[in-house]
DNA sequence: TCAAAAGTGTTTTAATTACACCCATGC
DNA sequence: GCATGGGTGTAATTAAAACACTTTTGA
């Protein structure tokens, strides 16, 4: 840490959430219009500055909520990494912090007038050069479509992307979205119902839809997210996606 | 990203460095002695303010050449993850972006007088409790030495442990010392020799050891850390760890 | 009865583990 | 020679991939 003699330099904060859901058999993330310079009318991530007293993950839930409408962090949030501060704002560095969320397709609030318009987007269309992102946030979606990936390799978070019960079906179309690829859905089930501290059975099943019932399933509790506590759990073998 | 109307707040940011290294067949880690307040006389991780117009990596290499007279980075530094503002500072809010540097053994500048005094020291010792650190340094500590653990599984950074060129077994001893494991010498050399990306054979043999001469390799080219790029190398299948 | 999706069983293939054994050097 | 570590061969175990087949619903 610091010799204290000259203060030091202090710099903008701010936080941006790649808020990433399935639907459609796609992965999309949510992005919002902006409405003032810079890149004004141009897509970015939903995000906003840190404020004085407050701690990273809590302003990210405040801006995801802010422009939104969500009142609680509707799925799985955690840090990507920090950008900058020098080259990505043209008003002068900032620095921020990326955040990644893994959540069910929820309702984002159309809100009226002058708050940005929030709303789901298909990564590929992004990642594809079709629309371009304001401020660096191109690259922050490509690491975090990344860490997606990996993460539901090595962890039940998969899951994250589900509501609080789901098929093992379902659960297979996240992975197949997420890393897109298929998947061979027997093998699968296999996997995912005999992977130890994966999924629990509720006993519960499906109804009304075409074809065989399925069991419904939720995450572990030893998978789920504790308060405070990181997520220490590990898929063990991991469910490893197919390369090239 | 932000709404203009209210002048964003500033916070001081600092950079810290978990560099780690192995000798004496266990993991080390650099630490400096901290001569002024706050937590004066305690151990901490080196580190410091980010200076106006400075990029992370940036400040992270220059606090390290500075608290141990290194020219150039020694080894595979990258971004461990953002902490603060709150309530880990008793000067009030900083914002600490975390490094994780993976080295070999690298001599350390014992400097006189002011400077603060860096050294190497087992890991084991500080994540045991017996030597506490300065600010959340030991938090900070216990995530690098996860994210470590598992750098080890899924990329060829193992190889960062090692100088330019070493032998399977270095870098067995390596693997042996991050997991706190004993690993079969057979088998990890044909997993390590056959894992296609990973080692290049250098064609030279050690000498004036005791037994047998070994072949020294290098990182292959694919995994070497390409200026600006990320290291996209992955290994796969993965060297896993054992588990429990 | 048929289509569609859920779920089980079985065979094949590949990777990991365990361990016997030979090789090349210093002393 | 013989101790020491380097390196190869091989069988046993375990997991992954491929795919035939049965089950249970809606239409």
């Amino acid at each position: 840490m610091p010799e204290s003699h000259p203060a030091p330099a202090r710099f903008p904060v701010s936080v941006d959430v790649v808020a990433l859901t399935v639907f459609d058999d796609v992965l999309n993330v949510l992005l919002v219009t902006r409405l003032i310079e810079p890149f004004r009318g141009r897509l970015a991530l939903p995000g906003g500055f840190v404020l004085p007293g407050e701690d990273l993950v809590t302003a990210a839930g405040r801006e995801l909520a802010e422009e939104t409408g969500v009142e609680h962090v509707p799925g799985h949030l955690e840090q990507l990494g920090s950008y900058g501060p020098r080259g990505r704002d043209p008003r002068g560095d900032v620095l921020t912090v990326a955040h990644l969320l893994l959540a069910p397709n929820f309702p984002v609030l159309t809100a009226g007038s002058d708050a940005e318009h929030a709303a789901w987007y298909p990564v590929s269309t992004v990642l594809d050069g079709e629309v371009r992102l304001a401020f660096d946030h191109e690259r922050i979606l490509a690491d975090a479509v990344e860490r997606a990936k990996s993460k539901l390799e090595y962890s039940p978070l998969g899951a994250a992307f589900c509501g609080e019960e789901f098929t093992v079906a379902q659960l297979r179309a996240v992975y197949e979205a997420v890393w897109g690829t298929r998947l061979d859905p027997r093998n699968f089930h296999r996997k995912a119902t005999g992977t130890p501290g994966f999924l629990e059975d509720t006993g519960r099943m499906t109804t009304g839809e075409t074809g065989r019932p399925a069991a419904l399933f939720r995450l572990a509790g030893a998978a789920r997210p504790a308060a405070g506590q990181p997520t220490r759990s590990v898929l063990n073998p991991p469910l490893m996606r197919p390369r090239d």
